[in-house]
DNA sequence: CATGAATGAGCTTTCATTCAT
DNA sequence: TATGAATGAAAGCTCATTCAT
């Protein structure tokens, strides 16, 4: 997934400590929105977390909302980049090596800090950003990544990866994920259940 | 799925006129979310829409927070109510008759005001009703219709479902609806998508 | 100069206490301005001094701005009126008298609460109203009067009254005042300044 | 006019370069209240406008009134140098022949950049600075101008040029030109206009 | 001297909630 | 009971000003 440039940012920090203050305010929103829920995190509180004055997140951050996209995105970034790491492995690999694979890397992305994660993908939904099309970009990029290993092993799946198909399977997927996450169940932590959503996939892809 | 006994709310309406206001309010809150989202679903404007003077708001309504509670139990009794109905008709089916019939409940009660139950859903979930394990109740109830039968019609499905599969099934399912709801992609009209849903199930439960 | 519906207030008072309200901060508001300045009229201070929240005073102000208009209306039609009373005993008057009584009125309309009609008049001008022609109105309308005036009496001035004439007579008058106002002068106290004016009036219509 | 000692400016530039940055910040601030209003012309823009930074703009006004005292005293100088230059060759002329002369500048002076040039006339009446009785100054230095040219041609004037007398008539004069420098109106390019002025003037001086 | 990051008092505005009528 | 005027805590945000680099 490429990097989008950093939008709504007021003003690019040119000097080290404003990258920091930068850091240091998404992150304190991060904690907030994790520990309170998203209505405690106002522009107030999160400043004061961070441990800067209201101005300084008003110089980078053109309003509260910016703070929150800028906090899906790194997320979302985050959670992109684990994956990617993973498919450099992928190479020659089967359906089944790629989804568990692939399925492996989903649970272990929001195993940490799962509340704040789901939050976040809660949040992002709540935006229903038309400007941007990102709550779909990830997920979208994760079917692109599926169609794209079942083409070149035509013959392990029973028929062709529609996009029907396609769009099924990772919200499907991505959905027990995220109710494993806000439901906060243990299931997350199971071994039963990332093998469950490995079965799930590999059913369907066979069927 | 009982009725719970309707918390938060300030009197029982007694007398017809009393329960129309109660739910004139809302449908006027429905009405709101669904239009402009849910900030803009102040007491204010809900009131003004219901077309009643904000202090009668808070005769029926502790506070905004019951009418949203009172709007998420609505929908959610809706869909429940829509799929008991279809139950009736189980007796003695197979697996896959009731699979099919779930899946297509499920997708029916959520194409009509598809956006207001996709944000319903979504309010539900940012709420993390801890009094109340609602967001789950729904799917854990349909879970529970699921092992019924799958129990009465032992051998139809390769391996008992235990309640890890249970939880997968049911999350997987409701979370590809849930995104085809949110990200109001026509996929919900489509029958490819319903008929997709059930062969998701029914792979799974027969691997 | 027809009264012009009040715009911009949000609700109209319906009861009778919303209306001492509404003047309650109106006036509230011109004391401020009088005392300390525009920069010192804040909503905080018009709703303190006016004895009410400042939840009150957005109930019928839709913001800051909206309070101002409405002082700089209030003001306006108070000199509107007081002329407007006075020239009922103008029928049949000669230019002389027209002219006398005008400047009469005109002057002991600034007379009172001097610096509050001074300032009053430099904050119409400031905000350069171009959806309403305000700044104007008030001139051009004297104007009028003047030119009604001269014509029913065609002889008592030497050259017809064009528009640039009356333009230019009713500014020079107009801003001598104004000077006088803003500049807490005595001058508005002392006879022989009202009489300069009609005669520099009178001079000029008769050149 | 004597050039005032320039107060409230922290130090006197004595480097070129240092004076060119003084005048870069008095034109921004200039340039943006002519476009946007007053209320636009923050610290911040100006120092962008001006290509140097707020900490630069500090270097040389001890705050940002000393940037509006520094521009109106610009914009008044500039038209009193107007004046002064015409003034040169006025020796010896007649009462008329000066009223004309003076009317002419007058008229002259504002039509280039006319907008800002009320802007600025209203921000001095606005801030009524008592301790710098600058708002009167240019009116009274040409009220003594009439006065001296009057005395040296007694004859030409009926009665003697009493303060009365010339506080209405340079008022007057003034309050025309600046109404029709601020209602923007194309009077200020009607050679009709100037030369009402004239006749209002001298038909005053006469009477 | 110049820079621009940081500050924070204070402004405008909203909105859930109360209560006299 | 219904009404809607009044409330005021609290939110988002601005901008003149300071000061370490």
């Amino acid at each position: 997934m490429p990097r989008q440039p950093v939008v709504n940012m007021r003003k690019k920090p040119r000097q080290a400590r404003a990258e920091a203050t930068v850091d240091a305010i998404v992150e304190a929103a991060a904690q907030i929105l994790e520990r309170d829920g998203e209505e405690a995190a106002t522009t107030a509180r999160i400043a004061e977390r961070a441990g800067v004055s209201i101005g300084s997140v008003y110089q980078y951050f053109s309003n509260r909302d910016a703070i929150m996209a800028a906090l899906i995105r790194r997320e979302r970034e985050t959670i992109a980049a684990a994956i990617a790491r993973k498919i450099a492995g992928f190479e020659g690999a089967d359906v089944e090596g790629i989804v568990r694979n692939i399925v492996a890397t989903l649970v272990a992305a929001f195993r940490p800090r799962r509340k704040r994660r789901g939050l976040v993908a809660l949040a992002a939904a709540m935006r229903g950003d038309s400007r941007d099309d990102s709550p779909a970009r990830l997920t979208n990029w994760i079917g692109g990544l599926l169609i794209e290993a079942s083409e070149a092993r035509r013959g392990m799946t029973q028929s062709p990866l529609t996009p029907t198909k396609t769009y099924v399977l990772t919200r499907a997927v991505l959905g027990a994920i995220r109710s494993a996450t806000l439901e906060n169940s243990r299931m997350l932590d199971d071994p039963a259940f990332e093998e469950e959503l490995v079965r799930l996939s590999l059913a369907y892809l066979r069927s």
